[in-house]
Parts: C-alpha cells; structure tokens; sequence
DNA sequence: ACCTGAACACCGTTCAAGT
DNA sequence: ACCTGAACACCGTTCAAGT
C-alpha cells in the first residue's frame, strides 16, 4: 500500500473516531472527510458504505477483546473470567452511539470473502468461546447455552444502555443471574 | 377534535403503519403524507417528530399488552404468565425494523406533561409489574431483581432480534435461565 | 493509481398563502 | 383552525477532470 494512501487512510479512520464520539454513527460524512483534510470521494473510495468505515473501527476494539480474552483465559475463576469479559465486550463497543447496533451487525455477518473486521471479528468470537467453553465445562454456564446467544445478548445489553455503564452492568448481571427460576424459563 | 381532524390523523397513522413495515421506522415521511393523502405540512402539525408518530404507533401496542397483561394475572404459574407476556412485548414490538429502538426509548422517557404514548406506556408497565411482583412472591423471579430492568432488558433482545423471532425465543430463554451461575455472576 | 469537488438527487422541515 | 406545497437547507453519492 503507497504511503500517502495508508496516510489518507488513518485520518479517515482517526477523523470518523472524532466526529462519531461527538454525533454518533450517523454524523455527516462530509464532515468526517473535511476534518480527515481529504475529499469526499478519498472517503467514499476507501470505505464504500458506512458500515465499512464502522466496521474499520470495530477491527481495533475486537483486536483488544481477543487479547483480553486470551488473558483471562488463565484466570482461576472460569465464570467470572467470562463475565468480566462480556462486561469489557460492553464498554468497549460503546464508545459512541451506534457503535454496538454496528457490533451486533458485524456479529451476525457471516459473509467469508471479506478481511478486517470479519477477520478481527471471527479472532474476538474465538477468544471469548474458549473462556466460555471453559466456564461450561466448569459448571458456571447452563450445559446447553450456546455462545453466539450468549454475545448476542451482551451485544443486546450495549446497544440499549449506551453512555449508561451502570445500567449495562445491572442488565448484565441480571441476565447472567437469571430472571425466571425453574421450568417457567421455557 | 374536528371530524376532518381526526380522518387526517387515523389516515396518517394507517399509511406510517404500511410504509414503516415496508421500509422501516426510517421510511420516507414524505411517502407517509402522500399515501395518507395529506400535506407534508399536516403530517407535522399532527407528529412534529418522526418519534411522535412512532410512539402514536406503540400507543395501540402498549393497550393491548396491557391488556394481556391484565388476563394474565390470572393464570395459576406465575413466573411462566411473566415469561409468556415478556415474549408477547417482542413479539408485538418487532413489527417493522427500528420499533423495537423505539420502545426501548419510550420505557427510557418519564416526562410527565405527555399524554398518548406515554400514558399508554405507563398503564403496559404497570400490568407488566403486576405480573411480575407476582412471579416475585412465588419466588420464580430473584427477591433483588427490578422490573424496569427485566423490561428493558426484554427490549434489548427485541431491539437485536427484529424479523427474526426463533432467536428472540432463544435469547430470552437464556436471559431467563441465566447465563453464568453463582458468585460468578456478580 | 489515486484524489478532488462540483453536480445531482433526495429528503427533512418550515412557513406564507389559501380554505 | 387547519391544510397545502413551494422553498430552503442539508447531506449522501457519483463521476468527469486533474495529478
């Protein structure tokens, strides 16, 4: 890759991190292209949808999720290791709003030609299922949970308590602890 | 309210109703005035925010969750009548991609000056506690757990889970049973 | 090969004129 | 009192011209 396009490249992504922390995922393109100090066509040329550019982002957050990840793997506590984790999966992809609706995306997309945040994506699913694999073979996760419920939830929680750590943290805990005891849970 | 009033705002109501669930809550609203026959003016006189037409929306939803609600207070299984309206709330606000935000968002508001949506809102929230301090007492929910909370996490998957009902089953199956056991969680 | 930005299209929103 | 729709503003997206 040239130079001046790997260059171009990290002010998109820098600029679109600062403009999506002030107005959200939806903030207005040209304006992320004009604080990038390029044109709105170098915009459109290296990240042809929104999603791209989110998705861009996102690739940065799963990197250190799996690290995370396969830090806490050594942990003795193989439950908690796990939820420390889907809380670290929370704060991380809500740095703005409308990053976690873009995260719950990205987790459902399963398209195989794509690099970057698939591939960061699929690395980040990986580390969190050994700390859940781990935790079911400990006892600490129902025997049939499955672990993409078991994001998709987390991801759920982000999406609906973004810039509300305390509320993400209480609804975490109460779908980890449970809400319905016994056969009534279906 | 005049007669003429009152058609203009049932026909705006009908038209957002079959736009939104063609192409969602983000639908032209333009296209909504022109398919209810009225001014693009009236539809804001009526709605001054696309969320006012959302929540007019929700309003019908809320009276009859409400509703069953009340016929569920009733039933001999406490915690299973509580699990059977959480999956009603899905599925009843997943009737077009993004209502689902939107209620999540009307649980959020509590300003007290507002009628429609937000007395509707209120009168579905208070069935819904009903049911579950019922559940409560009948120890099939944990003593600790706050209603706003599993109402808002409920929201959470509907939000996610849009047009795909079997994973709303699935997610909330596993928010109920719980997803990590003990200490672990929390 | 990449970048630029004018040009086009589309839509949200307001408000002066009309009924 | 309510309705209309032209007018304005803003933004997403493309693509011909330039480097």
């Amino acid at each position: 890759m040239r130079a001046d396009v790997r260059r171009n490249r990290a002010r998109l992504l820098a600029a679109a991190r600062e403009m999506f922390e002030r107005d959200g995922a939806g903030a207005s393109l040209e304006g992320v292209a004009r604080l990038a100090g390029v044109g709105i066509g170098t915009l459109y040329r290296h990240f042809p949808t929104r999603q791209d550019l989110l998705e861009a982002l996102l690739a940065d957050v799963y990197d250190g999720l799996a690290a995370t990840g396969r830090e806490l793997l050594v942990s003795p506590a193989p439950g908690e290791a796990l939820t420390t984790w889907l809380r670290a999966f929370i704060a991380r992809t809500t740095a703005f709003p409308g990053m976690a609706a873009s995260a719950v995306m990205s987790l459902r997309d399963e398209r195989p030609g794509r690099s970057g945040a698939s591939a960061a994506c699929r690395a980040m699913r990986d580390a969190g299922e050994a700390l859940f694999a781990r935790a079911r073979d400990a006892g600490d996760v129902p025997a049939d949970a499955v672990f993409a419920d078991a994001l998709r939830l987390t991801g759920a929680i982000a999406v609906v308590t973004e810039r509300e750590p305390e509320t993400a943290d209480r609804l975490l805990a109460l779908a980890a602890t449970g809400l319905v005891s016994g056969k009534a849970a279906h």
